[in-house]
DNA sequence: AAGACGGGGTG
DNA sequence: CACCCAGTCTT
């Protein structure tokens, strides 16, 4: 099987950029960012990321809203923060480098048991087992496991079964130690082996396959529960002093923590107009009186289908409008739509944006 | 053990 | 729309 599944990698593996230069640090994030992300998505953002910050130290010393806005679309954006606190944790205890030990790795934030694995095996040629969306729906076909992948029995047997199946370390053999073949069984899983349909016919292991043998290849892996899908209403506002637009940083601890966003709720905070009017009067002090809307923007985002409401808004503090009105809040401020292209934002918050950068401004003669 | 994570690709 | 994606962290 091991010898089979490597032969068939060395030639079909794809050409990522990750796999020309293995350096940790390169493998780190090319883990992080393909984490719950397929890998088509993540190239360019890997380019780009790698060019901007080419070393531990750069991205230690990154500007936190820079680093965001350059993770901006690939979403689950905790994983930014903890990139940014792990290479500030390897500069502060491992002299700015690569930490040697699984353990170490593992103590990183943002990396769990896979990615430690991952790590030290594609990057160093160690023999860790690794287990992911992958190799856990091929190594169940193989081995013919019908229970849902996720139950604690199958994680058991399959992360044991990912372990016997590692090669032993062969120093400056690469593809037939544990980066070959870890890389190789998440390469079949990616390219033959996939959820759906699987390419048995073309498959390097497909006669040892215990599915294939039974035909079980649709069952297995087992179905896990579905997700609720929660359809949301929520309301922004975008209220403008002359060429600036009103944005708030979302504060720590929260979704979009560290994100720049217009004014914005839902239920249960703000379930109308009118609601979000007093919402935005105790987050501004003085009064809010919400115009027409502006657009509705549809977006689907992991479990959510969201329909979000965009109006004009209008910001009168203490009797007086706005444009003379004087300060804000602290984690307000004024922005133009050019500094706006810089600051990080939910793809929502981008949609707003291009709203106000088209030729609509005739929208808000009305203020 | 279960849910959150607020993005996107695929059939 | 449903399901999946080189998962991790929190409760």
């Amino acid at each position: 099987m091991r010898k089979r599944l490597l032969s068939w990698f060395s030639d079909n593996a794809r050409d990522l950029p990750w796999r020309r230069d293995h350096s940790p640090y390169r493998v780190w994030i090319s883990e992080i960012m393909c984490q719950q992300t397929q890998v088509a998505t993540v190239l360019p953002y890997f380019e780009r990321f790698l060019s901007t910050y080419p070393t531990i130290r750069d991205l230690a010393d990154a500007d936190e809203s820079q680093l965001m806005r350059m993770w901006e679309g690939l979403g689950y954006y905790r994983r930014a923060r903890s990139l940014h606190a792990a290479a500030k944790k390897m500069v502060e205890e491992h002299n700015g480098e690569f930490p040697e030990s699984f353990d170490d790795v593992l103590a990183l934030p943002g990396i769990g048991r896979y990615t430690a694995g991952a790590i030290q095996s594609i990057s160093r040629n160690k023999a860790f087992p690794i287990l992911e969306g992958n190799t856990q729906r091929v190594f169940s076909r193989w081995i013919g496991l019908t229970v849902p992948p996720t139950e604690k029995v199958a994680q058991a047997r399959l992360w044991e079964l990912s372990d016997k199946m590692l090669p032993p370390r062969k120093a400056d053999d690469r593809s037939n130690g544990p980066a070959g073949f870890n890389q190789a069984a998440m390469e079949l899983g990616a390219l033959i082996c996939s959820p759906r349909s699987p390419k048995c016919d073309e498959c390097p292991v497909a006669t040892m396959c215990h599915a294939n043998q039974m035909g079980l290849q649709d069952e297995i892996p087992g179905k896990i529960s579905k997700v609720q899908y929660e359809s949301r209403t929520e309301l922004a506002v975008v209220i403008s002093r002359d060429d600036r637009y009103l944005v708030r940083t979302i504060p720590e601890g929260v979704r979009f923590a560290g994100m720049i966003d217009f004014p914005r709720a839902g239920p249960p905070e703000a379930a109308d107009v009118v609601g979000m009017e007093s919402w935005l009067a105790d987050q501004l002090g003085g009064d809010v009186r919400i115009g027409m809307c502006l657009k509705t923007i549809k977006h689907a985002v992991t479990r959510y289908r969201m329909t979000l409401h965009v109006h004009i808004g209008e910001w009168i503090a203490d009797g007086d409008r706005v444009a003379e009105s004087g300060p804000i809040p602290d984690s307000w401020q004024w922005a133009t739509v050019d500094e706006l292209a810089d600051m990080p934002m939910s793809v929502t918050g981008r949609k707003i944006v291009r709203l106000l950068d088209r030729p609509q401004r005739s929208l808000f003669s009305e203020l």
